[in-house]
DNA sequence: CCACAAGACTTCGAAGTCGAACTATGTGAG
DNA sequence: CTCACATAGTTCGACTTCGAAGTCTTGTGG
């Protein structure tokens, strides 16, 4: 770190305070937290650019993608609201009206009002949808096994099985 | 793509290929492949949740983050250039532009022309960019303890080396 | 010495996202 | 029975991001 036969007239501030990082990450006991943060952080961004590369060759958005794969999972015959997939997808209300929108008007979803509930709105994958859902699955399925194939059997489930853990924890944390 | 079942519109379609799918994820020999790809994605999701509310307590966004920690980490005496930063936050010049624009007028940052190079700007971190850096740096320290708790050095470790074999592989794959 | 090509950054128009206000439906108290 | 309230979803205005075109500097060949 100590990159610089640098003059001494430069921001002595920072300096100074660039040494009380080091000192930081260096003397905590959190080296080893701060390379898995770094570490799936990093992954996770390359995966991101992968699948949103994939997913634009169908015209489709990771977001869109998202809203079709949780209506796959959990829609099952009735469909979900607007709400459950706006929070299963991380996004504001307003921004899944827009991209159900744009769904719609490309026929991968139909929105139906529930007759038992007239407040609620019903969001189903039409038969487009579900080609296209098919389609995307081929593809990734691919995409995800060269991703993981440095890694062993018992390495991937060891990976998940760690992961897993963090994740636990994480819940409690929430609270 | 197309070929194959083109069946009428009902929704027995719609169950058979749910089958489909269950098929594709029960019979490939990637459920370890499923299981790693959702935990990190889940993970660096709940992350940057914990790291947007961090930073908005302190008015700043991650993608500011971003600049002033790759600032602190690769800026040297001699700060980086607008490109160098928006490859490293993987933006687009234009929106990286932006940002700094918005850093510079909060005093994070300081923008000069290469007196060298007057095509290049360099960009560095001001006296107060430090000085907030300095602030998060204390705070994230504790929030990602927390985060890995659950997990022992050694599994840390282990788990840092897996994610990082993984992300090796990529690089390789992207060429 | 000047014109032109290349590179680095910025400006501009279009698209997506968010939070807040708004509309319509269902629910419970008096 | 009716009115206030809660709930689900949409609309609206402001902001951020992106890709493409534009501007300014540097280097090169005639």
């Amino acid at each position: 770190m100590s990159a610089s036969a640098g003059p001494a007239e430069s921001p002595s501030t920072a300096e100074r305070l660039q040494q009380d990082v080091a000192v930081f990450v260096a003397a905590g006991a959190n080296e080893s937290v701060q390379r898995v943060i770094t570490a799936v952080h990093g992954l996770s961004r390359r995966l991101d650019q992968w699948y949103d590369r994939q997913l634009a060759d169908l015209d489709l958005t990771a977001g869109e993608w998202a809203v079709m794969s949780k209506l796959v999972r959990d829609g099952g015959d009735l469909g979900l609201t607007p709400s459950v997939l706006a929070d299963a997808a991380n996004v504001a209300p307003s921004s899944m009206t827009h991209r159900l929108d744009r769904m719609a008007e490309r026929s991968l979803i139909t929105r139906t009002t529930d007759p038992e509930n007239r407040v609620r709105v019903r969001v189903r994958l039409s038969d487009d949808g579900w080609q296209l859902f098919r389609c995307v699955i081929r593809e990734s399925d691919m995409l995800e096994s060269d991703v993981l194939s440095p890694l062993s059997k018992a390495d991937r489930v060891r990976l998940a099985e760690l992961l897993e853990m963090v994740i636990g924890g994480l819940e409690e944390l929430d609270t």
